[in-house]
DNA sequence: CTGAAAGCGCTAACAG
DNA sequence: CTGTTAGCGCTTTCAG
């Protein structure tokens, strides 16, 4: 029948030490004989004693927490940098709390971080920042932001690569390099960094290979838009090579493209961007570049561990995450490169 | 030059009353003159107060905290699912913490429900369950079980529908109706509850039917899994209708089959479930049954909130989330039974 | 309707 | 290596 809850005080009685002996041990802290140390680990495993997180919050000024503003969506890249930042966390030793801001609400990252701080955290990650002004607000705990120049004035605002840039200009040399003369871009919401980063990748590596650049085309992140851009390109035989910023899109237009005669990859090419295994088993199997949704985010969390722990140390090194696509049956080389592989060609 | 962050007592100054006061008006509660409220709001706004949660859950004992323990993939269900449970618990003034626990790990859900006690929470929503053995733990708060009979000793344990049973009966009843003699099965791990579930429902529609149960067809939600398990059936030309447990699982078993010659739909129909909007853009595109996530996660967190402000009231009725079957292109009537519509039929 | 006093369970600082 | 003394910032009594 227990009565209520036991404290670091029953756990010390048990012990036979006082009531920091019992807090020096639960926090490994230096300075403890092994032996005490032991009795009171047996103590509080016969006890099944819980230390209190909102009690040590209080005295200590430290939560043990991290708040994370994601973004609500059950898209597959959210969600995976997602499951990737909890294990990153959990693995640091910190505790999640997370908020969904839903996409297009420019005040919805600043209400989320303030909700975070006044919930108790020691750090926040943004996930997937949007573009937006400077954001007046008091925040006094390191922020990283995951793929975006900071636009919050914090103690201290951390940043790590998710290399979208290095992807979309790998997506866009791949789709060069089989001898497209040139190459479209299906875009996200324009106020997404994400959309940012992917549009200057592409168009960075047009312009390494003096390309000409073709007017942007505008999606939303779903397969349905992905699907209407393909109609309206549907009729423009010129275009032959697509790069769009997300595999949903990339489906999308690629439907939209078989629906009106054109073929994937004989006449046109699509590549994608994530790198959902699920499009290997599609016809035709997308051709994609892979995010490091792994990578960033322990890289990430390392940064913002260290800028909580040790604010005055130097911030270590970020790796750089890898860049890897993902070649499969959606990209091909162009009509008129292929003709000329034909006896019949002149 | 904020020295500090600002405390009650601070508010309480400067709107001239007791810090009890203060306390009363943040927590919206009666016998406070609107005046008095008033000021305290104003004050309140010009210093930029914020409420320390620590001290609050120390003093109260509540934490307004929920805990989700979900299930670290990226699968658009799981992730549609911690979605909207983010949400509804947000609706309904609380904050959340995460922590996922790797598929297959007995331990896990036990060691992630402790965590959370330990980090303080209110209440616990277990979101994907797996099958496991009574797990001995002192849980002291109200747990949800999303769509899974509870399988610890709680407080009180709830649970509510995700209507599985009933969606992969009407997947089922859609293939019988068209015509097939009986419908096959690609289930998912068998440790899953959401496993169980959907093996009943289909199990029930096939025995209200009187048609012959076949063996049943093992994969673990993945597209690789579905390929799988297509590959073998492929050769089996007595099968016509198939109903996989995951969307996925269903592209992967379409792949599988095209690639090894047999058409679908005309030779097979397959139908998935889980409902994402990307498989309308694929082709075929793909008949399914659409989650109720939302309407999950929204009567859950109903529940549980109620369990935890009224623990002495009768919990209210849940109300049973709807059954959507979206039937697209991926089914239609088996050969045998076309044929007789055909003019060169007998 | 309002306030004063007394903790919630832990860690900080300091002294042994 | 260990213990003592004070709070952390809020809410809870219970009196006005």
């Amino acid at each position: 029948m227990a009565s209520s809850a036991p404290r670091s005080a029953d756990v010390a009685r048990l012990a036979g030490v006082s009531r920091k002996t019992v807090s020096r041990v639960l926090n490994d802290e230096p300075y403890v004989s092994d032996e005490a140390r032991r009795r009171v680990l047996a103590a509080a495993g016969e006890l099944g004693y819980r230390l209190n997180h909102a009690a040590r919050a209080l005295a200590s000024g430290r939560t043990r927490s991290l708040g994370v503003v994601a973004l609500g969506t059950a898209g597959y890249g959210t969600a995976s940098l997602l499951v990737h930042i909890e294990q990153a966390v959990r693995d640091a030793g910190y505790a999640l709390r997370v908020i969904n801001t839903p996409d297009g609400d420019p005040e919805g990252i600043a209400g989320a971080l303030a909700a975070l701080l006044e919930q108790g955290v020691d750090g926040v990650v943004v996930s997937e920042p949007v573009v937006q002004g400077e954001v007046p607000l008091r925040v006094d705990v390191p922020v990283l932001f995951l793929g975006a120049p900071p636009s919050f004035t914090a103690t201290r605002t951390l940043t790590a690569s998710v290399a979208a840039h290095e992807l979309a200009r790998a997506a866009t040399e791949h789709l060069l390099d089989l001898g497209h003369h040139t190459v479209h871009h299906l875009a996200g919401p324009r106020h997404w960094y994400a959309t940012k980063d992917r549009i200057q990748g592409w168009q960075a590596a047009l312009a390494a290979r003096g390309a000409h650049e073709p007017p942007l085309l505008n999606g939303d992140w779903s397969a349905a838009s992905g699907y209407a851009a393909g109609r309206a390109l549907a009729s423009d035989t010129s275009v032959t090579a697509v790069f769009a910023a997300g595999d949903e899109m990339a489906i999308g237009l690629i439907h939209a493209l078989r629906e009106a005669g054109r073929r994937v990859p004989e006449d046109i090419s699509v590549v994608g961007f994530d790198g959902n295994p699920v499009f290997a088993y599609v016809s035709p199997p997308l051709t994609t570049v892979r995010q490091p949704f792994a990578a960033a985010a322990r890289e990430g969390i390392r940064l913002l561990v260290h800028a909580i722990e040790k604010p005055d140390d130097e911030l270590p090194q970020a790796d750089e995450p890898p860049v890897e696509l993902v070649v499969r049956g959606s990209t091909a080389p162009p009509p008129s490169h292929r003709d000329r592989l034909l006896p019949h060609s002149r």
